[in-house]
DNA sequence: TTGGCGATACGAAAGTCTTAGTATCTACTT
DNA sequence: AAGTAGATACTAAGACTTTCGTATCGCCAA
């Protein structure tokens, strides 16, 4: 990559990769988990080496995304960053990146062209109306 | 990667990498433009190299997320993917990968998120309403 | 006609990601 | 004590991304 002049500062990877979600979806589900335990938990068809997904957990603790204790004779992983947490940050360099950072944008797209039904819709304008009257006080 | 059995076809990727997206949003801006065009329009202090930003052009070219046509002595990229049809097809990946598949669990999200405005609040909220509305007829 | 300039094409270097093979370690069984 | 099974560590290959340098092409002016 070259990096010859600015030497930006070491990339500090807030974000997970494709695989490392895949995973940490599982250990959200889960609590936490042996590297068996989240490999079971994968689609069947999803044939990955025990080897790979021992490596992608390790990858992911050296990231500090999940932190592991070997309780008997296994590691059991456990996820450092919370699922709330990472739904929010990710929502936000969404709309930072691709709706001109105006979240409401993106609602707009999500309820014009997302089918959700009335239920939800009504249950989020409900939410909403709790926000801002919070916000009053 | 190996890719020993299976075989898997071609991965037609049809996300925009961070560059692609940066250089799209400016071309969604402009409707159309040249190298030149583009990369005026980047920060001040981004510093890409003309010939890189015609490589990044080429690729999206190739990827057909761009067309060119000459004009003049320049070549002329116009945006073959509608930022609307993107904002989309991203936010229902998010919402399969990030959010259990549930789009209304990602509003909820973007609503609980401290750091919200009050007028995007209500904004929002609007939304919700006039969506109501024309689901009642 | 040729020199030079701007634009495009090509290719390479360095980084990250995904995957899996091989080696090592540990503990239990015999 | 040695062997084996299962788990973890290490290493590496191949793909993709980002960036830029060099080569080439076309054209206009001197």
């Amino acid at each position: 990559m070259m990096m010859r002049r600015g030497m930006r500062q070491k990339k500090k990877s807030e974000f997970l990769t494709e695989v490392e979600l895949e995973f940490m979806t599982e250990l959200w589900a889960l609590g936490e988990g042996s590297v068996r335990d989240v490999l079971a938990q994968l689609a069947p068809d999803r044939n990955l080496a025990y080897t790979s997904a021992a490596t992608i957990l390790r990858i992911m603790e050296q990231k500090n995304f999940v932190v592991s204790e070997k309780r008997g004779k296994v590691f059991v992983y456990r996820p450092l960053l919370a699922k709330d947490a990472y739904q929010s940050k990710t929502l936000r360099d969404l709309s930072d990146k691709l709706f001109d950072g105006t979240p409401a944008s993106m609602v707009a797209r999500l309820v014009d062209d997302q089918g959700m039904s009335e239920e939800a819709l009504t249950e989020i304008r409900a939410l909403l109306d709790r926000r801002l009257k919070d916000n009053d006080n």
